[in-house]
RNA sequence: GGCUGCGUAGCUCAACUGGAUAGAGCACUUGACUACGAAUCAAGAGGUUUCAGGUUCGAAUCCUGACGCGGUCACCA
């Protein structure tokens, strides 16, 4: 709520008080920004007032228009249209907000207000380099990273890393059988994609061995044992793999007998482990580079998979689980509309979500962090809701600002993204694709081409980087989006770059202007339909970081970057900057370009794109 | 099947959480560079908000049902 708003709602009150004698006081006042077709930068519903009024809208639109003209030095005129009250702002109010508060060198952010909070994400597996839906992940974390910051909370960006497991195991066993001893240097390949080849390479062999197995004889007895529902053998085969790679395979019992060797610390399996983790983890740092991402802190599931017992033991003693008869730990969620759910298994080791109460306490311990944001997939919501709940019960103090940032997932136009059909779009390709777009694009144009190589080449890399991460984090978090690699992403439009150049252009007229006067900006007084719709946007922006923090969704910030840029676009067409014709004129609108390429420059930075001063 | 999310222009997305004639961009048609930057602006066309009921001054939004598309239902992660 901005003072304005306040300071119009309590006048209706007020008016309503005035003109009806009656007590508003548990009315709820709807207030919204006034249509674009309508004179007038707020609107007061009137329909919800009737009832108390004994009055049709349209005459309390009226009577509280006169009223608040009266009331209040801030409203200009206004306008009634059915039950909708439009109110103008003076001249005087905007430009005064412009000339003080806009200027301010952190204009929009929340004062710091010593709360700390933990924001997750990324977290990927360390045998496949990352990929298009890492990207999602990673800038909507991020993103609403900065936006918790902006918000005033002291924000730490951690992710925990799944360095374990079988997985990797099928990449260590494929370079130690099939590497030949080459590293990535030697391949002349990024060190992730290095280890995510051989991970391929595994699979392929691997289906291979399947393949010649299926001729032999114990498969077709198998096969004639198992083949119930009379699948042709392809079918039968298709769904069989797993118990193959289980109880047949060469390739699969070596895996499982490294992963054996891993976990009790066989020196040789984990020198490897390390080798090739440590390959990939260089080929992840410069991704996340690319992207302009941190990380305060990196957990690693081969340090954490064991944690979580001591909130198990707790947990048991104050009722909140309970032991079955074969010593598993079990939940009982059913009141909460969950189900009954295993914390630990008969033989005393961990889940998945024994870990995860153990690394919520770790980053408690870690941090102090009173809210901790988990950026995971929504197919991981049922988990994160029975998380959340049993975090609850233990009563955990961090337990009510746990929220679990879910995304839907991205799509390709012909749907899922598949490893196995090889529709995995690459990060690194992506991120190549859309900067060579921008290059093309450039070629077009002169306006850098007094430049440096390396100047136009940074400028390049931040216009594609800016398409492509606004293309991704203006849709709504929630929301399942598709992306479209082959047309990889826009320039036009709304866009990232169409941002950057209204940003451009605030830059532009001022290394035109040289070193202006601004002090006649103040005998400025009766603005432009442009300069209001702008001025409005700007004040409106404190209150836009403050929704979309609370909402954590970036998206809004997104959307009203565009909105901002559109108009100022819109500005830069109707009226003249440094022809207005007065020196006060053209020092407010030296003011007014200032004061939304800042805003421009702050929203774009909280979701990770930088703006070039030229483009 | 149970639970859960979604369904808006040809396509990708909005809609201030129940408010005005449902808005943008892409693609398509047309106009604007001798003007502070045309990666721009202006205009046109494009809709039974999946369908059927209900709630009320007022519904894309809330309720019920149907249809369609996801996700999830392990002592996996």
């Amino acid at each position: 709520m901005t003072a304005l708003q306040d300071l119009i709602e309590s006048g209706v009150r007020k008016g309503l008080q005035q003109c009806y004698g009656v007590d508003a006081a548990g009315q709820e006042i709807t207030l919204q920004s006034t249509r674009k077709e309508f004179a007038g930068e707020y609107t007061v519903v009137t329909f919800p007032l009737t009832r108390l009024a004994r009055k049709k809208p349209e005459e309390i639109g009226q009577d509280l228009g006169i009223f608040l003209k009266d009331e209040l030095e801030e409203v200009k005129e206004f306008n009634v249209i059915k039950g909708f009250l439009n109110l103008v702002i003076e001249d005087a109010y905007w430009a005064r907000f412009l000339l003080q508060e806009a200027g301010e060198s952190d204009f929009g952010r929340s004062p710091a207000r010593d709360e700390r909070v933990v924001v997750e994400f990324a977290s990927p597996n360390t045998n496949k380099p990352l990929h298009l839906g890492h990207i999602r992940n990673i800038l909507l974390g991020w993103a609403t990273s900065q936006l918790l910051d902006a918000a005033g909370f002291d924000v730490k960006t951690v992710q925990i890393v799944n360095d374990r497991g079988i997985a990797i195991c099928k990449s260590m066993l494929s370079w130690q059988r099939f590497g030949e001893g080459a590293t990535p240097k030697s391949a002349g390949v990024k060190p992730d994609h290095f280890v995510g080849e051989h991970y391929v390479m595994f699979e392929t062999r691997f289906q291979e061995e399947y393949r010649q197995w299926q001729q032999s004889e114990d498969a077709q007895q198998v096969l004639q044992a198992k083949n119930k529902k009379d699948l042709p053998e392809k079918e039968f085969w298709k769904g069989y793999k797993n118990t193959y790679f289980n109880n047949f395979s060469d390739l699969g019992a070596a895996a499982k007998e490294m992963l054996l060797k891993w976990e009790q610390g066989d020196p040789e399996t984990v020198a490897l482990w390390n080798k090739m983790n440590g390959w990939v983890y260089e080929g992840f740092d410069e991704t996340y580079e690319r992207l302009g991402v941190r990380f305060d802190k990196l957990y690693y599931e081969s340090q954490t998979y064991l944690l979580g017992k001591d909130m198990v033991e707790s947990g048991l003693e104050k009722g909140v689980f309970y032991r079955k008869e074969d010593g598993s730990v079990f939940v009982d969620l059913t009141d909460a509309k969950l189900d009954e759910k295993a914390i630990l298994r008969a033989d005393g080791t961990s889940l998945y979500i024994t870990q995860d109460l153990g690394t919520a306490r770790l980053r408690y311990d870690d941090f102090g962090a009173t809210r901790m944001v988990y950026t995971v997939a929504d197919e991981q919501n049922y988990h994160f809701q029975v998380l959340f709940e049993i975090l609850k019960r233990l009563g955990e103090p961090y337990a009510d600002g746990l929220f679990h940032l879910s995304y839907g997932m991205v799509d390709l136009p012909t749907g899922r993204m598949k490893s196995r059909e090889g529709t995995v779009v690459d990060a690194d390709d992506l991120m190549d694709e859309v900067i060579q777009e921008a290059y093309q694009s450039s070629l077009e144009r002169e306006s850098t081409s007094d430049l440096s190589e390396e100047e136009r080449r940074e400028i390049i890399r931040k216009i594609g980087m800016a398409a492509l991460k606004f293309q991704i984090i203006k849709v709504g978090p929630q929301k399942r989006m598709v992306f479209d690699p082959k047309e990889s992403v826009d320039l036009q439009g709304q866009t990232g770059p169409y941002v950057q150049n209204a940003f451009v252009r605030t830059r532009a007229v001022w290394r035109k202007a040289g070193s202006p006067d601004l002090a006649a900006a103040s005998e400025y007084t009766t603005l432009e339909p442009t300069e209001r719709e702008l001025i409005s946007q700007l004040y409106a922006y404190p209150t836009l970081l403050r929704d979309a923090a609370e909402n954590y969704d970036p998206s809004l910030v997104a959307m009203y970057c565009y909105e901002l840029a559109k108009n100022l676009h819109k500005f830069w067409h109707d009226v003249s900057i440094l022809n207005a014709g007065s020196e006060a004129a053209t020092a407010f609108r030296l003011r007014l370009c200032q004061s939304v390429g800042n805003v421009l420059e702050s929203g774009m930075g909280i979701l990770g794109i930088e703006m070039p001063e030229r483009m």
